[in-house]
DNA sequence: CTGAAAGCGCTTACAG
DNA sequence: CTGAAAGCGCTTACAG
């Protein structure tokens, strides 16, 4: 910036000046400035920018999994509001694991990101506090944060659980599995309280074989499903816990030949679910909307706001398609 | 910093020492700036660190959409190997807006991102020039630069559509649809390429009917399908430019009863097209493998390689299940 | 083992 | 309309 303003023979303020579309320049001034930015192909430097503002405008955003096809479209609405605000995104994929999650949004930290939206891997937050105190914006969605207390969008998931499997008691059945995701995830807690609610409230037993929490690899959940579907009182319906379980669900049932025996209802609606057959009933969230809620409150507390930490639950929706709707098979 | 000196008693340099875990620096003495660091909660601020060191830890990437289920994994890919070599990525879609496309490349470039990838969606990246000569490493993916060289790695996209509808002519088929994405992406003509060699090769005329290019919004797809499957001589069997086409004319074939009925091969894998009726034949890249192989060049060029700009081209491959072995209904 | 000075490239606040 | 000085929070190069 010193050449340029050497350059065109101004001051280091006009150039700035310039650079930034400033008035109080003239039309001449300009034109100089101008052609010594191109002629010493000048690019301003946002480091010593952000260094004296203090605001970068970005926007951290720490999830799971990237290629996850429930969290990239969450990921992209998150980014298209930041755009709207003029922020880039910035995000991580924690795979999951705690200690690479904090990593993460340290790191993001430490690049000064205006604000950061976590869907969180572990279960302890408290490592954030020097940061939040910092006045670093803090919204989390999919999973609340343990330990501190902070902004949260959730969906609905153990209400819509229990809708999915009250779904299936009404068309017939009494025997309902349930493949879920690890246990120290939020989620998978929550639409197994859902299950229970719903078996519950039809007064149905439970069986501890017909519940399943762990890994979503498709070994497990194949096993898992299979052992379901055998032995002396086999299931009649599942209810897979995500979008992975799902797919290894539909997988095995019509590798057996049972996908119009089994009733299936997914958690987390899935490309082309219409178009298997039977089509796959789900209860769908809407990703898209997660993200665009959270990013909508993170920017309210950029812009300033200091109102108590806000919970939201967005709903969920059933969406029948077949599979969920058949009865079950004669004892 | 200069706040954790005062406190611990001791010189800046001292608290840059034990932030940086340099050696030089006593137990005692590192205690006490612990101490000060932790009393004050103190976050040590990047942007001034990139300022005096020049390099940012952090590449960005420009890609269309990423919500895409094609470009998810590619964008995780690259972090990933980001990840590896310390660096934090930034994405940004550009909706396949040249100009935005722009706008997100030069922002990166003022964050000072060390290297960039980028998926084009223009045609004329010639705005790039000052950015590479600044030093800033480029790599393109997918589709190639215009108007300047860089890295670039691709898919062999022609060859794959070319064994594609050579599958289809392998099974009988002489009239052949092929519906893709619009003319000024480089993949679209690419694809078509492949189409006209394989027709070309076969000795087969192609109608101008046959071949549609534009948006791969559902409502235009769905017309074009529906016109070459109707009129005096209608296709026997489709080729899909992309994932959005294919799943818009499984859809299509499938409401229409005639799934089973003409032939399919679709560019690009999708989810669960193993589990469709047919299931899908398709043309599959990689897209993990894209995005890591662009990483990598990429981390070549930022430790220091100076070698001339490179074109990494990776084959496609041929998954058949279905779709594309049926034979063409009779005449 | 430790620290004072200079500087990275901008912007802020002020003065002409 | 324009510019000189100070400073953002670090690191570099040097000296003790």
């Amino acid at each position: 910036m010193k050449d340029v303003a050497t350059r065109a023979g101004v001051g280091l303020k006009t150039v700035s000046r310039v650079v930034n579309g400033e008035p109080g320049v003239t039309a001449e001034t300009e034109r100089r400035v101008r052609e010594a930015i191109a002629a010493l192909g000048f690019r301003r430097n946002d480091s010593a920018r952000v260094l004296r503002k203090g605001r970068t405008s970005s926007v951290g955003l720490v999830l799971e999994d990237l290629a996850d096809p429930f969290y990239a479209p969450l990921s992209r609405a998150v980014e298209e509001v930041a755009r709207h605000h003029g922020a880039l995104l910035i995000n991580g994929s924690s795979a999951e694991d705690p200690e690479r999650e904090r990593e993460l949004a340290l790191a993001l930290c430490a690049r000064r990101v205006d604000g950061l939206v976590v869907i969180p891997a572990g279960a302890d937050h408290r490592y954030l506090e020097p940061e939040l105190a910092a006045g670093v914006a803090t919204v989390f969605v999919d999973r609340p944060p343990g330990l501190i207390s902070a902004d949260t969008v959730l969906s609905d998931h153990a209400g819509g659980a229990r809708e999915g499997v009250a779904h299936l008691i009404a068309h017939g059945h009494r025997r309902i599995g349930f493949v879920g995701d690890q246990p120290h995830i939020h989620t998978a807690t929550e639409r197994l309280r859902g299950y229970r609610a719903a078996m519950d409230a039809a007064a149905l037993p439970v069986h501890d074989g017909w519940i399943s929490l762990g890994p979503t690899a498709p070994e497990r959940v194949r096993g898992e499903v299979r052992r379901m579907l055998s032995g002396p009182s086999p299931v009649t319906a599942l209810f897979a816990g995500n979008n992975r379980v799902t797919a290894t669900a539909v997988r095995v049932l019509s590798e057996r030949g049972l996908s119009t025996a089994v009733a299936l209802v997914g958690f987390d609606d899935l490309e082309l679910a219409d178009l298997l057959s039977p089509a796959v009933t789900v209860i769908a969230q809407d990703p898209a909307r997660l993200g665009r809620t959270a990013a909508e409150l993170l920017f309210q507390r950029l812009d300033g706001s200091a109102a108590a930490p806000r919970r939201v639950e967005l709903p969920t929706r059933l969406i029948p398609r077949g599979s969920g709707e058949l009865p079950p098979a004669s004892d």
